[in-house]
DNA sequence: AAGTGGACCTGCTAGC
DNA sequence: TGCTAGCAGGTCCACT
């Protein structure tokens, strides 16, 4: 039951127990082994607090905790690599790697994360401390009003990174990982090589729809099940039975059925096909 | 400022 | 069968 958490999976994620947890009071919090950093408070604090809306911003869920009328405080949770979580009344014993516990009046809220990259920490509001310098550096929601191929070409004028990696750095767009990214490359036919700064603006214009459909119709999937990912619910995703090119090496492209190639950059695998992919 | 590479951590699989 | 190398959904940070 662990995960693969782009934005499709991060937003099914909040879908699945938004709305069960909303009103609960803390009966208390929990924490395992460290994740990416310290929770920031005393978890007693939280106790008798009630949840409110959660929230997703990029990959990242908000989950307030309103202890008086005049706090903002809650809990900013990422999921990192692989991180998931579940909700629920009789979840089964704590694992090893389960590494952060909610009680609540409604259910128990858990993070189960093998590689320990994600992270829930306290803010006083989304606006300040770590929460806040978190988030300031993040670029639109890719179904934001502001999303347009025009503003891409404008923030991507000039940078000479990849297209790929551009995307991958979510100072501009927030919520395309390294899969959906690569697939909406493939659809948009961008070569992911390609300098971020020479897109057309034509190009940008195709590539903001490409993201916007491919994470759609991932969100209408479920989300990606990779190894296991599971929503909070325990339901899993099937995005992953139908990727373009994602995980796909030397298997044919399904429209020209050239071998899909993979290459390295940033680090990262990217996939793509050589031929519908040209510039 | 923008670009690059290292760091964080565990688990799984392919290959010998 | 058992070991090892390589790879995996993310993103911060230090350095050039």
């Amino acid at each position: 039951m662990h995960t693969m958490p782009e934005l499709p999976e991060v937003e099914v994620t909040r879908q699945s127990f938004a709305s069960r947890i909303l009103g609960a009071k803390v009966l208390s919090l929990r924490m395992g082994k460290p994740l990416r950093w310290p929770l920031g408070c005393d978890p007693g604090r939280l106790e008798g607090a009630r949840v409110g809306e959660v929230l997703r911003r990029g990959k990242y869920l908000w989950l307030p905790l309103l202890s008086s009328p005049e706090r903002r405080e809650g809990l900013l949770i990422h999921l990192g690599m692989s991180g998931a979580l579940t909700f629920g009344q009789s979840l089964p014993p704590a694992g090893p790697h389960d590494h952060f516990e909610l009680d609540t009046s409604q259910g128990l809220l858990r993070l189960t994360d093998p590689r320990r990259f994600g992270a829930v920490v306290w803010g006083e509001s989304m606006q300040k401390g770590l929460p806040a310098r978190l988030l300031a550096s993040l670029g639109l929601e890719p179904f934001d009003v502001a999303m347009t191929g025009a503003y891409l070409h404008e923030r991507l004028r000039g940078r000479r990174v990849s297209i790929k990696q551009a995307l991958l750095a979510g100072d501009i767009v927030v919520g395309a990982g390294n899969i959906y990214a690569c697939e909406a490359l493939f659809m948009a036919g961008i070569d992911p090589r390609l300098a971020a700064g020479r897109l057309s603006l034509r190009r940008c214009e195709r590539l903001v729809l490409a993201i916007q459909d491919v994470l759609r119709q991932a969100l209408a999937l479920g989300g990606s099940s990779l190894k296991d990912f599971k929503d909070a619910h325990g339901a899993q995703g099937y995005f992953q039975l139908s990727t373009r090119v994602y995980g796909r090496e030397s298997e044919a492209c399904r429209v020209c059925a050239t071998p899909v190639r993979r290459i390295t950059q940033g680090q990262r695998s990217t996939f793509f096909c050589p031929i519908c992919q040209k510039k």
